[in-house]
This record gives structure tokens, sequence and C-alpha cells, in this order.
RNA sequence: GCUGGCGUGGCGCAAUUGGUAGCGCACCUGUCUUGUAAACAGGCGGUUAGGGGUUCGAGUCCCCUCGCCAGCUCCA
């Protein structure tokens, strides 16, 4: 009889055998199937843990964040048991959950083929039914090594074990790292073993609980360890839920992604094109995408010029010693495209707008009673992004940016960082996004400490003006060090989508470097020559891009404001197009963009072309409208209303484009 | 840039083992046209991304270039 010993079960304490397991603890419980590992002080443990007096012991649940990590990352397992089932001689890389999925990494002879998967996937559900058992074991280094001497990134991992581990390789954490070296057993039913694996765990009890709510997804290399100096692995990626509904879901929200992809709206609604005759990441915008495209310049020059910034221009192209003065050329000559030679100087693609403020800043002396001196452009500029990463809108190769300079005296800086974060949300909610969080991007300290220029203290200065102003937000911040850009630390801001994607949208710098480096100053009111701050900020990033997010977040169904075609008038019979031609003139004497299904179409194909369009007001008459003087509004939904007075329905139309409103 | 998968009329797709390109939508023409997601008929349109090769014969096989997709790396 062993002594008994006390621990702490959610929160109540209770007495147990020695040798209890954590699984034990929950045996009766009604939610005892979908426990699949234990919070035990703190730390997830497996549930064959084995308690010790004091313990405090919490059941991790398959349907909570963490569960569903857990139940990805032993299907990873399952996936890389799989694949060395069906080809031995296979590597095996790293196999970390992801965000609603995993993935493993592995190198193999050749790559995985779409079959492949098929057959792997297979393999999977075997080993799963199988129900397998994960058994945890303490290796030494020494025993680790020796144990998988086959598995030379392992190996190369046993090395790293330890608080570095997650730095090492994103996802190297979840094999080592524990500060103990562990392997994982996976035990058939019998007792014998099927295979093992380096890991830290904690996994499922069984393979069993990954029942058949799983799928592999795609194959592609990646680099091992995320640095392209090293060589590429094959990677497998998987998705895996608590149940076959959940599973169902997501891969029902993948559809509805595909459905609003913004390549894909961009053709069916006459958007924009990219002819491959002007080359990889260069669009064009047809008359409907020129529509909103305009809407989105009007709309930033308007709200610049009111937030107190003045419109400038520049070329699109430059003299290289510029960018050698910025600084630019040496960090991005790669991504910049070639310098073409004439009269005996290169000539460079602008690829940032910056280094023309600061000569319009230059351009004459500058006095403190100037600042904040607020330079603006819609500046087009031409980055050679590499082939692999070009993509619809979202990465080009030509772009505009609504980019922004502010010249401030350092005392300025805050309240102008301030302003123009102010400004920033308050241009991303007119245009229908509401829910951001925000990104201080700071410089690394560690091996690439040497990309970025300055000194410590400017740096820190720089930093921490930021990081207040982001605080005062009361917007979630989160850190991203090493994402600040050579010169100097960013917020960016991150907008979620109607369907819960994150952008990437508008930034704001903080720069001590440039105005130096140009040798830019003002005479302060002692009559001292000071040097200015100079803060960049782009509000939309790229035109481009934020024009291509709008179409994902919208659907391609645009408020009124936006959309190219506002007001889309359907006669009943072609008698009646006369009389709502009367109707469109007048609002389009309000601005309205209007026009009328005139074709030889009839009805229902007008209503289902009208439709397919997503114009957000189809007006229709026939007899009863004409008698009333009134139209018939039908809305993107299908609903109706009949019999709207003229002037009503002018009226509504005029104050939904006015208010930005979505109808 | 790297790895893999692709590239057939404007769009979406089809074409046995290599056997000589077809369908729907759109477009054009004609007839038709009175209340909510497709009237009917006829027609135009492709040297199958481009180039080279293998073969009696290539959309199908091989090589190169360009472009697209997914991921990795990158993103001033």
């Amino acid at each position: 009889m062993s002594a008994p010993i006390t621990v702490t079960v959610a929160g109540s304490e209770r007495s147990v055998g020695e040798q209890t397991t954590a699984g034990e603890l929950f045996e009766g419980d009604p939610s005892a199937g979908r426990v699949v590992v234990a919070r035990v002080n703190g730390e997830l443990r497996d549930l064959f843990h084995v308690l010790a007096d004091g313990d405090i012991v919490e059941p991790v649940t398959i349907d909570s964040e963490e569960g569903l990590s857990v139940l990805r990352h032993s299907a990873a397992h399952v996936l890389a048991q799989a694949v060395q089932q069906v080809n031995a001689d296979a590597k095996l890389g790293i196999g970390p959950p992801i965000r609603d999925g995993f993935y493993y990494d592995f190198d193999v002879e050749t790559p995985f083929q779409p079959d492949d998967l098929k057959a792997l996937e297979k393999a999977m559900q075997r080993i799963i039914n199988e129900g397998q058992t994960f058994a945890r074991r303490v290796v030494t280094e020494a025993e680790a090594l020796a144990e998988l001497a086959a598995e030379p990134y392992k190996c190369e991992l046993v090395g790293l074990k330890g608080p570095d581990a997650g730095d090492a390789a994103d996802g190297a954490s979840v094999e080592v790292g524990g500060g103990e070296l562990t392997i994982y057993d996976n035990l058939r039913r019998d007792g014998s073993r099927a295979w093992g694996d380096l890991c830290r765990g904690p996994h499922v009890p069984s393979t069993k609980m990954i029942g058949n709510a799983f799928k592999l997804t795609r194959s592609a290399a990646a680099y091992w360890r995320g640095s392209e100096k090293n060589p590429q692995l094959q990677r497998i990626y998987g998705t895996a839920w608590q149940s076959k509904e959940d599973l169902r879901a997501h891969l029902e929200r993948l559809a509805e992604a595909e459905r609003r992809d913004h390549r894909r709206l961009g053709a069916e609604l006459d958007l924009f094109s990219f002819p491959d005759e002007l080359g990889s990441g260069l669009p064009v915008f047809h008359p409907k995408g020129g529509v909103i495209k305009r809407e989105m310049e009007d709309y930033s020059r308007r709200r610049h010029i009111e937030e107190g910034f003045e419109y400038v221009g520049t070329p699109h192209i430059t003299k290289d010693g510029l960018f050698h003065t910025s600084g630019h050329l040496p960090y991005y000559a790669d991504t910049m495209f070639p310098p073409m030679e004439l009269e005996g100087a290169k000539y460079q693609l602008k690829a940032m707008n910056c280094p023309m403020h600061n000569l319009i800043y230059r351009s004459r002396g500058r006095s403190y009673r100037e600042l904040p001196l607020r330079l603006f452009e819609l500046g087009s500029v031409y980055r050679y992004e590499k082939s692999g990463v070009v993509h619809g809108l979202t990465r080009v190769r030509g772009l505009e940016m609504d980019d922004s300079h502010s010249y401030v005296t350092r005392e300025q800086a805050p309240a102008e960082i301030k302003h123009l974060l102010g400004f920033v949300l308050s241009l991303l909610r007119d245009f229908g996004l509401d829910d951001f969080y925000l990104e201080l991007s700071t410089r690394d300290d560690g091996e690439k400490k040497d990309k970025f220029i300055g000194s410590d203290e400017q740096w820190a200065e720089a930093t921490s003006i930021l990081e207040a102003v982001a605080t005062e937000s009361g917007l979630q911040l989160v850190p991203d060090p090493g994402g600040a850009a050579f010169y100097g630390p960013k917020i960016s801001v991150q907008a979620r989508d109607a369907i819960g994607r994150t952008w990437q949208m508008s930034t704001i710098q903080y720069d001590f470097n440039q105005p130096e480096r140009f040798g830019l100053e003002y005479q302060a009111a002692d009559g001292t020559r000071q040097e200015p701050v100079m803060i960049h900020s782009a509000k939309f990033g790229s035109v481009e891009r934020f024009l291509g997010v709008l179409v994902e977040h919208y659907a391609g169904a645009f408020p009124v404001w936006l959309s190219p075609v506002q007001v889309l008038a359907v006669p009943v019979a072609d008698e009646y197009a006369d009389y709502l031609q009367g109707v469109l003139d007048r609002l389009k004497r309000r601005g309205v963009r209007v026009e009328l299904d005139d074709s030889d179409d009839r009805f229902p194909k007008k209503i289902r072309n009208a439709s397919k369009s997503k114009v957000p007001y189809v007006l229709i008459a026939g007899e009863d409208d004409r008698a009333a003087d009134a139209v018939s509004f039908r809305f993107r939904d299908g609903s109706q209303r009949n019999g709207v007075p003229i002037e009503e329905a002018i009226a509504e139309i005029v104050a939904a484009i006015d208010a930005h409103v979505q109808v």
C-alpha cells in the first residue's frame, strides 16, 4: 500500500496514492475523453506524468488553444512516422504545431508529389487507428546522439538544447529546449515500439485522439533552421482539429478565402489585370478598378491636407548618388532595378520617396517656425521584388505609396507620432477596417545588429518614444524584434479583415539617420543650427496592396462611396428606360456613378447580371413605379424596397455615399 | 532567389496508351422583350505561353526561356 499524497486538482485538494498519473485524476470526469494533457505546476505534462505531493494540476482539453497545439504536434509525429514507414531513408527535421495545423520537415531524395500526400494520409490513418501511445523517456546527450546517429538534423538540435533553442529556429523549441532531453516512443497496444522521435512533448495519450479530423494540405521546400544559407528540406503541411466538423469548418474558411481572393475578384469584376507583356508584378487598372484607386487617392490627398501636410511631387528616376547619400543603396541594391547608364551617370528607378523629400526640405534654409514641416505625395516607386514573392496586388514591383515625411524638432517628435497614429487609425476606420493591433519593430541586438545604423542611444530614444505613443493608444502592442528598418524603429498597424486575417497596413517610422546623412538643419529660436528628426509614415502603405486588401475584406461588395458603379438602373421593359435615365441624370448631377442596363437582355437576365456585378443600389422601374414617380431598390442581399419616391431615393443614395456606409 | 506543381480561345473547363483541339459563359448577328439570379437561334474566336528537340505524327515526351500557384527566404 503506497502512502497517499495530496495534490490540488482544478482548485480543490485531493488525496491520491503514490504513482498516480495526471490522467488518472480526470478519469470519471464528464470531460475525461477530451483531456489531452495536464498542466502540472504551470508546465504542460503528459497524462502519464506521475504526480508528486503538493502538485497543482489542471486538465487541458482538446478544445483549448493549448490542447489543440498538443493534438497538432502529435499529428506531426504521426506524419513523420508515416513518412519513415514509406521511406526509411527520410531524415527528420522539425515538426511543430502552427496556427490551424502543423508541419514536419524531411530530408528526402525526391520531393513529395501531390499523390504522396494521399498515400501518407492513409498511412497516418492506420497509425492513428492502431491507438499507439506516446511514451516519454529522458535521455542523456550521449544517449540521444547514439540513438539518433542516423538523424543528422536531430543530432544538430541536441547540441542546441537549452534556453536558446527557441531562437535557433522557429519551431525547434518543441523538439528540444526544455532543459532536459527526451525521446517520445510510439508504443503499440502490445507494448512494442513502433517509432520514436527526439521531442520535448507533451503529447496526447493515444494517437486515437487525432481521429479522422486531420488532413495533409500541401508540401513545399523550407530552409533548414530558417536560413537560406542552409539546405532545403521538404516540408509537409497538415491541419488537425478536435472533430470532423471543426475540420470541415476550417476547410470551408479556406474556401471562403479563395472566393474572396482579390486576383479572382479583380478579373471577375473587371478591376485590374497583370498583362504578361508588362512583366511580373506590374498591374494595370481597368476603368472600374481605376475608380476605386482614384477614390482612395482623392481621399488620401484631402485628408493629408486637412492634417497639415503639403502635397509635393518627385520624379520616378534619379541619379544613384541620392541613394548613396540616403544609405539605401548598400542595403537594397539587389532589390532595386539595376541602373541605366546615361551621360556618364547611373540613373536608378526610385524605390523610396524619402530622399527626394529631403531635397525639398534642403532646397532653402528652414526655420524652427516652419516645423513640423509635413511633406506628402502619392509617389510611384519600383522595387525588384524577387520572382518568388510577387503576389497579386499585395506584392508588386511597381507601386504607389501615400508617403509622408514630417520634419520636426526632437521635442516635437512624440506629439507628431501621436498625431500620425490618430490620423492613420481614422483613415483605416473610414475604409471599414476597425479591428487593429500595433506592432513595434525594433533593432535586433543579436547577430544581425550590424544591419542597423545609428548609435545605441539614438535607437533607445526612438524606440521608447514609439513605444510610449503606441502604449498610450490603448491598442494591443506586439513586439517585433529585428523588424525595424535599418535607419530606425517603426510602429505598424495590423488590421483584421472581415474573415479574421491580419494585414500589415500603415507604418510610422522614427528616423534620426537620414537628417544627418543629408545634412538637414533648421535655425532654432536661439539662432543655432539644429538637426530635425524625420518621421516617415505611409497610411495605405502601397495603394495597390491596400486596394487588394479591400477587395478581399469586402469580397468585392464595396461600400457605396468606393463602388465603381454606385447605381445600376434596370428597366422592367424597354419602355421604362427613358424614365430611369431621367432619374440617373439627376443622380449624376449629384456626382453619383450611374449606369443604365439598356441591353437586349430580358429582365431576369438583367437582374442576374446586376447581382453578379455587386453594385450596391439596383434601381428598378416598371409601370407601377413610373406612375408613382418612384423607383424600386434592390440590394445586394436580394432584399427589395418598392415604390420609393425619386427625391427620397436620391437623398438616400447621396447620404450613403457621404457617410461611407455599407449597404 | 530556392523547392515543387502548373500554363489549352477574354473567363471556367474537356481532349483514351503521343493520332491532328471541343464545351459552357462572355462577345457578334437576328428574332424576342412588362416585375426580381440565365429567352431562342446562328456566328466569330485557339499555329494549346514562347523557342528548340525526339517522333511518320506532340496539347500530351525531353530541354531552355517567360509567366502563374503554394511554401521557404526577403519586404526600405
